[in-house]
DNA sequence: TAGATTGTTAATCGATTAACAATC
DNA sequence: TAGATTGTTAATCGATTAACAATC
């Protein structure tokens, strides 16, 4: 009688999944390697908690979530758990991402050191403009016309689409039609798409800048 | 008795306002520009919560709670609303922000077309290496140690952080000094600040990629 | 007027936190 | 053992949605 089938169902999992708990996990995985760094070796969840701004009921929550288990009295060994994580992030190799759109924003991201300390690669650009296309340079920039092919090919799941907000619902359409299952779109736009079958995580930068517009001035009206 | 002194009493609203809720609010404001285009010059808020992804409920309680009003049986004047939420995002003049850190981000966002357009304007780029300064173009690009006198001069309240890591909570501490309010962080680490004072809105590139490494993983468990 | 929509209150839903038994 | 921490259940909190009286 539920309205909807359960993600845990689809998942695996017991439960469903919300992007809150993937983004905190991925928070714990980054403060787990600086305490690693520190030569920990075991961590409790109140100081975990407490390097990613939760409460140590939040982390054995997430933890039990995500079937990661420590000992009791003993904390959670930061081997074991980064081990786990990297199973669910898949970072046991580098994570194969397309970039479409080698404009400001595209260009720039193909630079970003960020991406290449997490074992993200960007292995191939794509765009429209044919002016913009080379196949010298550390990554090749193609014609949009190659991304299925090159998708099929090389088994990429992942694209950025980095493309004027106007081309931005045609070029996602082709991404999906490629093969690609999740985009991180900076379109400041809302696309559609089949929400069962892709993930969009939208990087909205005029929303940002907006949302801080009203912040500060409510700051403003402080007596 | 309360815990923490209500969001309300300090932004003269009724009650507290979250993140989501302005988000929406951007979002309302695009799409009735939209539906303005279109010729549209009342709209129900069935019809704009459908173009924006939110029930009519929604839509009605959040205005409800910016206290824009509409008329029963009647709609909402798009005009109307569009110019009290032009208020609020302190849309009547441009948005002056400022940039720190002239990398490969910095650049990108400094030609992003996207700002132009909503009226957010980067008045000036900062950068700890003199080699990157400059006082011609666009914008001019000036040392890190003249942003206080520039903020100050020029009243600034929001900047724009995309230094990289390792440097960013100390580049984050001389834009607070400088008197800068509200914050959008390109770096992909956990700010300190003083929460009642600033406001910062992270955009963490490798923790959207690596939501969608888990995304697109999870979808590929489906039977 | 009759019908439809707002504005608001009440109900629901989901996520976070508190609490505590289990146990190392 | 005594003490401290996990793992989980129950309580709380807040946000979303449903429902409906008010009313144009």
């Amino acid at each position: 009688m539920n309205k909807k089938p359960d993600t845990a169902v689809r998942s695996g999992l017991r439960q469903a999944v919300c992007k809150n708990e993937v983004v905190r996990l991925s928070q714990y995985r980054a403060a787990l390697r600086r305490f690693k760094g520190l030569g920990f070796s075991k961590i409790y969840s109140n100081f975990l908690g407490e390097a990613v701004g939760v409460t140590s009921a939040q982390v054995r929550k997430d933890f039990s979530h995500f079937k990661i288990s420590g000992n009791k009295r003993g904390g959670y060994a930061i081997d074991a758990v980064m081990q786990t994580m990297d199973g669910l992030f898949r970072k046991e190799r580098a994570q194969k991402v397309v970039l479409v759109g080698a404009g400001n924003i595209g260009k720039a991201l193909l630079n970003y050191r960020g991406f290449q300390k997490e074992n993200i690669t960007i292995v191939a650009a794509f765009d429209i403009d044919p002016a913009k296309c080379s196949k010298n340079g550390a990554c090749p920039v193609l014609p949009v016309s190659a991304l299925k092919e090159y998708v099929q090919a090389h088994g990429v799941r992942i694209g950025i689409l980095a493309v004027p907000e106007i081309t931005a619902q045609q070029i996602l359409d082709e991404m999906i039609a490629a093969g690609i299952k999740g985009v991180m779109n900076f379109a400041p736009c809302n696309l559609r798409y089949p929400e069962d079958r892709v993930t969009v995580a939208n990087v909205n930068l005029v929303q940002e800048l907006e949302y801080l517009a009203f912040a500060v001035d409510q700051g403003r009206k402080t007596g």
